[in-house]
DNA sequence: GCCACGGCTGAACACACGTTTAACGTAGTG
DNA sequence: CACTACGTTAAACGTGTGTTCAGCCGTGGC
């Protein structure tokens, strides 16, 4: 956690320096560029990984291990907004988050580990809160934290396509202040959304569940 | 709308392929296959468009087009979710849907003046629904929209994701079939949300709305 | 009929990468 | 000391890919 990069092995300085590097300029990045970045040559890259793509599987299995020890570690009492928002926060581990959100925008299969584990995390969440009598029932949990995390995960996005358009600051390049940005521009509107709901009644639901009906019908 | 490939002059044909491939494959389909889909050579490509980047600008700039066409062709009493359902039910323009996708991930520009366009047309179509009673007032119309339009494209995100770890089908690949399994997976869960909330009182908005109380005045 | 021109092609070029290879140095071991 | 094993490097190799080039072909104008 808080050894310097001269104490690390050379295999986990390049492995750190690839985690930084597809981070911030994505997967393409030349492994030249992270050999240069550990200090090392690229055919050293290559004998220890045996190939980039190798190189980017061990990546995603050491975020995947920092996720759960960190996860292990906190009491599962934390909300997943409260997860990914400490995650982003906590600026040792900036470069995991913005690992992570290149391997959400290139379809990586870590990605869909990591949403998982969001929605694990979310359907947890909001059971203990039914239970607490916080949070309401459901008739369909698994996909109601699917919808939560859902939410995130395009905030995310967005925030990343906004960054591309010259407006705000990309979760890859300072997740902590692209976080911040994202919920002082959402926060309010979400917490009124998940509080008072978005419709006055209930007939776009009352619609959808006869459509459902009718269908089973036939 | 309705010409065959062979009514196209060689332009729009190369343009229709990129934009095809590129839905696929992603943007690093390389050049020739493009010319290959099109039947032309490669050389053709670039003779016309100038460089693959420019072919793309190309490409970004029609399927706007296209867009605008469609949006301002339709009424605008469409919901959000009905934009995008609709592109990707009509099966002619599951390439552009795909397309968008793709630079959805991608983080390209074209993708930041897309869900503008979304938030937008979610912004009125929820000011419409106010004013029609059916919805809700906002404190944060703008932000409530951006929240909105994240639901949808975290979905779409998280639906790629799930293809890409052998799960369901990707927006990529078969839009229509991709939307109908995420509507069914997630139409419920998500109208309840929207209809009842997610939380039982309004104790996670009031302490937000304390916390930003208190730090403007500090 | 001939010329010019623009659409078009196939081959060649240039470059950026991932990967391979041969060699070097150093630490440990008999 | 010799020898092996291993971490390491610089240079070379091969390939995929964007782009350029020289020329072909058909069409319209004079």
């Amino acid at each position: 956690m808080n050894v310097r990069s001269e104490d690390l092995t050379a295999r986990a300085r390049i492995r750190d320096a690839a985690v930084a590097r597809f981070g911030r300029d994505g997967f393409r990045a030349p492994v030249r560029a992270i050999a240069e970045d550990a200090g090392v040559s690229a055919g050293l890259v290559i004998h220890h990984f045996g190939s980039k793509d190798a190189l980017r599987a061990e990546c995603d299995a050491h975020v995947l291990r920092v996720i759960r020890e960190e996860k292990s570690s906190a009491i599962a009492e934390k909300s997943p907004a409260e997860t990914i928002g400490m995650l982003a926060r906590v600026q040792e581990y900036a470069p995991l988050f913005a690992y992570i959100v290149r391997s959400l925008m290139d379809g990586g299969a870590l990605a869909a580990h990591f949403v998982d584990g969001l929605m694990d995390d979310a359907a947890d969440y909001l059971e203990a809160g039914e239970a607490a009598g916080t949070v309401r029932g459901s008739s369909d949990p698994r996909g109601r934290a699917r919808q939560v995390v859902a939410a995130q995960v395009g905030l995310i996005v967005m925030a990343q396509l906004d960054a591309a358009a010259g407006r705000g600051v990309a979760p890859t390049d300072d997740p902590a202040k692209a976080i911040d940005e994202l919920t002082s521009r959402t926060m309010l509107a979400g917490l009124e959304l998940y509080t008072h709901g978005l419709f006055t009644d209930s007939r776009y639901l009352d619609a959808y569940r006869h459509f459902q009906q009718d269908k089973e019908k036939s």
